[in-house]
DNA sequence: CACCTGGATAACACGAGGTTATAGGGTGGA
DNA sequence: TCCACCCTATAACCTCGTGTTATCCAGGTG
């Protein structure tokens, strides 16, 4: 019944104290005062103005409409701004989820361009393998998501991937690691079928049925001796001589270890990491934002991990 | 930009998590949540909903205008409300001036109609000769006037009569006031000429002057021995045989000095009394309400003092 | 008395905001 | 696995709130 328009109205003619200084306070024309008021005052029953020879002056109620427009306005005023801050980059939360491999580069230089850009977006961080992460997209606890997908296999198997939408972030190369002092070091590429007799070493579920998934294919059986997520740790156990492993680059970028020797696989195996979010939360600017640095991240990694052929 | 049926859909949607539940709410149909949306998306520049799957979920920005609209609503709810009590005689307040011998009856016998009626209207009364009293009226310091006019004259000389809007309260009939034990105190009617030679009393000063004007129609000039306008005063003067005086039927009817006689003049003259107030205030609730009070107030008066024959 | 200023009114235009009808996609049960 | 249901999106349309301009009218003033 009443409305930011009409109080707005109202507090122009008590500041200005008439109907044509409230109209050119407000951009309006003077008839478009004098019927605003008409109207308030046929909805609420009540005269809002007295008017007086050539003056106007509010009523008992007309000064409770200008009272209370005051603060109103000033809250709708607040909100406006504080929408316009999100939609300007000035304020904003993004909720990020990210495989834990990607956490040693890809994400942290994301963050850090989002924050060289819009310090005063937040942007939450929280680990999580693909599936998680997906459930959160899907669940609203989560505004983008950092998956990756084996050759071959979906970003997420049970999530409808419609729902989403992916962003190709890079290439990450699987290799193989060996101890430095593996006979097979030396090489340069490495069959898989070499290593059918040797440990294996294997990482995060996902990651143990991608090894599964290419020892099928090279026509053997691996004998897994430790599973660690973590994959210093499997660096550190390979360094041992206990075993070798499948590592992918971006481990391998943040996390060198001088004592193990990584071969590319003959046939070349890799897993594309995606950012996903939804339809709608892409176009929010503060995701927005933190999706193009993560590309940007992505490019920087796949610039000197895959040199530019001259 | 923004206004409250906007925030009223918002909030509707964070309360009932769907479309088609906020559309209930508000009694809309569904279409028209789902295109107010979309217009304040467009407005604000931002995602404010986030569709997943058959959900909706408010996006971060969605959330802050759900938050402010809480308060906005609240208070808009308020002003409704304030407003409404005003209209609905639930609240109000009536700034009444009146001259000062009308305090004895008259409007203490409204304001407690009023009062008995509307208790939670508040009255604020204030003593004023007229010409203050339309001064007040016009500059906006009171709501309503009672002032008087003696015969032939306006109510307010040098105020504009159009610009505001008089009820008749009643006639009051001007009586000259003698000692009991004067000669002619016991005649009915007095002939103003008869009194040439006495010493007078004269009340306030548009009082004087209808005095004076009476004289002179009568062929004399009073002889003005005391000036006061008290007339409480005024009838003790009189009892003491200090002088006559003409005295408004009102005053008597409230003061009754047994000293004092009181005769008919026989050229009757009388004044008349009316409420005074604007067009628009006369539209006020409250005010009308105490214009009509006054009004039951004066037949009181006028059905004691002359009675209805049978 | 004429002029100027400020409010009211009339006639009109446009867009916000509602409606119904209908299509489309996700979910859950048979 | 498929169907039926539920929820949202879209299209087409209608109404009315709210602005416009043009004009009139009254109060105060030189």
């Amino acid at each position: 019944m009443i409305d930011a328009a009409g109080l707005r109205v109202m507090r122009a003619i008590a500041d200005e104290g008439s109907f044509t200084g409230a109209a050119v306070s407000l951009g309006y024309s003077q008839p478009a005062v004098s019927q605003m008021v008409r109207r308030l005052e046929q909805r609420s029953g009540t005269v809002l103005v007295e008017r007086i020879g050539r003056n106007v002056r509010l009523t008992e109620a007309g000064q409770v409409l200008a009272r209370y427009a005051v603060s109103v306005l000033a809250s709708l005023d607040a909100a406006e701004e504080e929408v316009a801050a999100i939609a300007g980059l000035r304020s904003g939360r993004v909720r990020l989820m990210a495989f834990p491999s990607s956490s040693a580069t890809l994400v942290p230089r994301a963050l850090s361009l989002v924050r060289k850009r819009f310090p005063d977006i937040t942007v939450t961080f929280s680990e999580g393998e693909p599936p998680e992460s997906l459930a959160a997209l899907r669940s609203g606890d989560c505004d983008l998501a950092v998956a990756f997908a084996y050759e071959g296999g979906d970003i997420g198997r049970g999530e409808d991937l419609d729902l989403f939408v992916s962003t190709k972030l890079l290439d990450d190369e699987v290799r193989l690691a060996v101890p430095r002092d593996h006979p097979l070091a030396a090489a340069g590429d490495a069959d898989l079928a070499d290593f059918a007799q040797e440990s294996w070493i294997a990482g995060c579920p996902r990651c143990r049925g991608h090894l599964l998934s290419l020892s099928r294919q090279a026509g053997f059986v691996p004998k897994v001796s430790f599973e660690t997520e973590d994959y210093i740790a499997v660096l550190g156990l390979v360094s041992e001589g206990l075993g070798v492993a499948l590592v992918p680059d971006l481990i391998l970028a943040a996390a060198h270890n001088p004592d193990v020797a990584t071969l590319s696989l003959k046939p070349a195996s890799r897993r594309a990491i995606h950012a996903v979010t939804t339809e709608d939360l892409q176009r929010v600017p503060a995701v927005k934002a933190t999706l193009e640095a993560l590309c940007e991240s992505a490019r920087a990694h796949t610039a000197r991990h895959t040199p530019v052929s001259v």
